[in-house]
DNA sequence: TGATGGTTTTATACTTCCATTAATCCAGGA
DNA sequence: TCCTGGATTAATGGAAGTATAAAACCATCA
């Protein structure tokens, strides 16, 4: 395949691979610590809260970097990142939203089956364990 | 590892599991036409869209469903899908002018090169070609 | 009931991604 | 200059994801 230049690529390829970056707990820290600062956070601190390896966090800014999430700085010996696009923190936002909002619906589930009259024969515990079971 | 179970897992796993699901084309393009149409699609409409394989195209559709991104109801012998939660068709939309704002960020530097005062010994094009280099 | 069209599941080879280790780079201080 | 601490890059073995093909499922219709 010989590399389709990038404004030519469609996109939702371009989307894909965006996503891709994302799909990644270390990265997902390192983006949230980001958002949530606002301002340039060092190397060493994100190494804290992320709790890898140096190398191995180096090796997911590089991802996060070539995506244009994050952008670098370095200031005498310490490095140090921030988002590139305050959108990128909007994208966790709305993620959070969805995943509250699929819990909530499910609490709703539950409710629901707790208000259902007593089925002769079935105690009401093991029917939430089914849903329970039925939803993975 | 025993397997945590889902509700004590940390957030950011969860999320870096909801981007893995997006981080595929094909089922971007889902997504995208589901978003687009608000109603159910058929599964012959996305196997059009996407133009893969039947079998593919369900494996995919079984993850997002997995992930409760789309919910599956059959009438008569044909199935079809819809977003379970509007707020998917967000992310695809924070992600699209995510995008879109990086393309206009970098028009802009090209911008600034072009405007920049000429210097003795160097032609504005190998510049803006040398920064599309750095870029990478 | 058997046959058919549409969809999903299973099995397997293949590709890509990730963690780990070692090596390299880069700036500052002795 | 050499050394040291902080960060990145390179190399590699193993895990996870994906495409392909074959089998199973499920509802409809003859």
């Amino acid at each position: 395949m010989p590399a389709r230049s990038r404004s030519t690529e469609p996109l939702y390829r371009i989307k894909a691979d965006l996503f891709k970056c994302l799909a990644h707990p270390a990265r997902i820290q390192v983006l949230e610590v980001l958002a949530a600062d606002g301002t340039d956070v060092s190397v060493a601190r994100l190494l804290h809260v992320t709790g890898c390896m140096s190398s191995q966090l180096s090796q997911h800014l590089a991802v996060l970097r070539r995506a244009g999430l994050v952008t670098s700085s370095r200031s005498g010996n310490a490095v140090s990142y921030r988002l590139t696009e305050p959108l990128v923190a909007e994208l966790l936002n709305v993620a959070r939203a969805f995943l509250l909002a699929g819990l909530a619906r499910d609490e709703g589930q539950i409710e629901a089956v707790r208000e259902l009259p007593p089925l002769p024969g079935a105690n009401p515990a093991s029917l939430l364990d089914a849903t329970r079971r039925a939803r993975t």
